[in-house]
DNA sequence: TTGAAAGCGCTAACAG
DNA sequence: CTGTTAGCGCTTTCAA
């Protein structure tokens, strides 16, 4: 059985003045005598008192407490993100409760849920890959429950978002590809729905184009963002008539399903077949060969998501703030076909 | 600025009754009338009536948090471990705060004391690397907030836990290793004041004399649980005059770290040097050879833990069960050396 | 300069 | 069967 944590109620006794006196004290209102704040102070340091959150929460209607829907947890991308929501969540005096949809739409209505039942200040939500239906959000947006999207976002929600920048990300990687010397550049892409996927799509098309390549549609595959249909893209691009030189992955998940299939086809990397992945994942180093991929400001998007959020809890202004953050092409190994770029 | 949500004062005025009526009614008591339970009942439906838990909280001195503390969130091991503990808390419901010490005393000690302020129900903890001194968990057992360990544990005190049994599977290590030929068997540990390490370390001799094998100090480093240290203590091993033909890593991030460095000396995976690692992360299938490792029952480990200290927390038994798990050696490309295994 | 009282939302003991 | 009241810990008028 837990011990009863002392309260305004106890100092006051212990000291024979009234709670409000204690209360006043303790935040250094004037009124107060200053011997008598001194007194009060030292005795709530010796009793170590602290103040009651869920007092203060019913009293000011806020629980402090930021929901962070995200759809795993397993990978350094989120993780990342989460890290840097924390730190100015934990500055700002508010603390973080972490939710997986498990890349689950009927996951993902459920986090909204119970952060709703327990009262979450605000949330902020990457969407699961499945969520095409958006009326969990509207509902929160009825309610006026300050929500911030990122990465994977509702276009139509006129809500803030921090993304980055995946056309500029993927015409970039496109030109990595050909100069590399590779002409049959293959896409494996996510769920159309999904903004990630449409932007990296339009950049690689863009970059074909400016590459002076032609689109060949086979060589764009439209899957979920996991391993296992990764790898059947990946054998279903292996085993055209033509086989592509250059596959570039949705995400890092993609890429190393494809690596492995590659491997398992007995084709080289990068010499039969460049790959390119995005996220930059711990593991990308650790791989053989190590995988070029394209590297998020993490921390900073999640900093950035916490700090519009609280600015939301806190002002009560309304915001559609859209931040846009450039990436950068992390270069390693499994790209690198071409032995002219001095790297 | 958000709504305030309808509380049992809003549903009482609308139909007219007292609050105290409302609030049996909606939890069947049986002196109300049926006709007024199923009246109210429908309206806190229509009003999306949720209980303030705030309200709950203060009134039964209880947050329904429960706070996690872990080395990290990144890996594997410990997502999932969280996994199988929110699992259980959300049934039971509670939620969970996740925080990660970054394997920091410093940032653990931290961890206890936001958590004390925000007034969770109870703490389950995996020690941080650097954790020597536990005086902010004796102060925790002071004041009677329920506590479980899991993984890394402080022995001396008397809290429950739940653990792997770590001197098996290192024991077993040693013998798979034996039975494919090898006979300079080398372990990369751990901080010696860590149960883990003790335990591998333990398991380690024990199947080295159970083989007939000398131990050889020199085989034996101890480093800290990151990649740096561990291509260090690799660098090591391998810059011996009589180099190892197998090495057992305390992790998986430390058995990657030794992979990389050892290919980088152009020795050969398993044919060389045979590789084991420890907890069989995701990436153990991705990395090239395929690692074996030693996987655990996290999700159930996360279960366990979140179902003691509930127990703990709403019974307020005291507890110092210990749990003990068995884990298995999953056997991959890494560690076979010979052809006669029929793997 | 300090205290008393109301109220945040809820439950439970006590009256009717 | 239903209402009134007190109280969980705290802040904040309003009184003194």
């Amino acid at each position: 059985m837990k011990k009863r944590p002392v309260s305004l109620k106890d100092l006051a006794n212990e000291l024979g003045v009234s709670i409000s006196t204690v209360s006043r004290a303790l935040k250094n209102h004037p009124n107060i005598s200053p011997e008598l704040t001194h007194k009060i102070k030292e005795l709530a340091i010796k009793r170590s008192y602290v103040p009651n959150p869920l007092a203060m929460g019913l009293l000011r209607q806020q629980t402090k407490m930021i929901g962070v829907i995200v759809p795993d947890i397993v990978t350094y991308f989120f993780a990342s993100i989460i890290s840097g929501i924390e730190s100015v969540a934990e500055e700002k005096g508010y603390y973080i409760v972490i939710s997986s949809s498990s890349e689950l739409y009927k996951k993902e209505v459920e986090s909204v849920n119970n952060l709703l039942k327990a009262r979450a200040d605000g949330l902020i939500v990457c969407l699961s890959q499945e969520t095409k239906d958006f009326s969990h959000f509207e509902s929160l947006i009825r309610d006026e429950i300050p929500l911030v999207f990122f990465d994977r976002i509702v276009e139509s929600l006129k809500v803030p978002s921090i993304i980055v920048d995946g056309t500029e990300a993927a015409k970039n990687i496109t030109h990595h590809f050909y100069e590399n010397g590779c002409r049959r550049i293959a896409y494996i892409s996510g769920p159309e729905h999904l903004n990630i996927s449409k932007d990296r799509k339009q950049g690689y098309l863009k970059g074909l184009t400016e590459c002076g390549l032609q689109f060949h549609p086979e060589l764009l595959i439209e899957c979920n963002l996991n391993a296992a249909e990764a790898t059947l893209a990946t054998r279903q691009l292996l085993n055209l008539k033509q086989i592509p030189d250059a596959i570039f992955g949705i995400n890092d998940t993609v890429a190393f399903a494809a690596m492995k299939e590659i491997k398992k086809h007995q084709l080289r990397i990068p010499e039969d077949i460049a790959l390119v992945g995005f996220t930059d994942e711990f593991h990308s180093k650790i791989v053989d060969p190590a995988l070029t991929s394209v590297s998020h400001p993490t921390w900073k998007m999640g900093q950035e998501a916490a700090r519009i959020l609280i600015e939301i809890i806190e002002t009560g202004k309304k915001s559609k703030k859209q931040i846009k953050l450039q990436t950068e092409l992390v270069i390693r190994k499994s790209s690198l076909k071409a032995t002219k770029s001095g790297l």
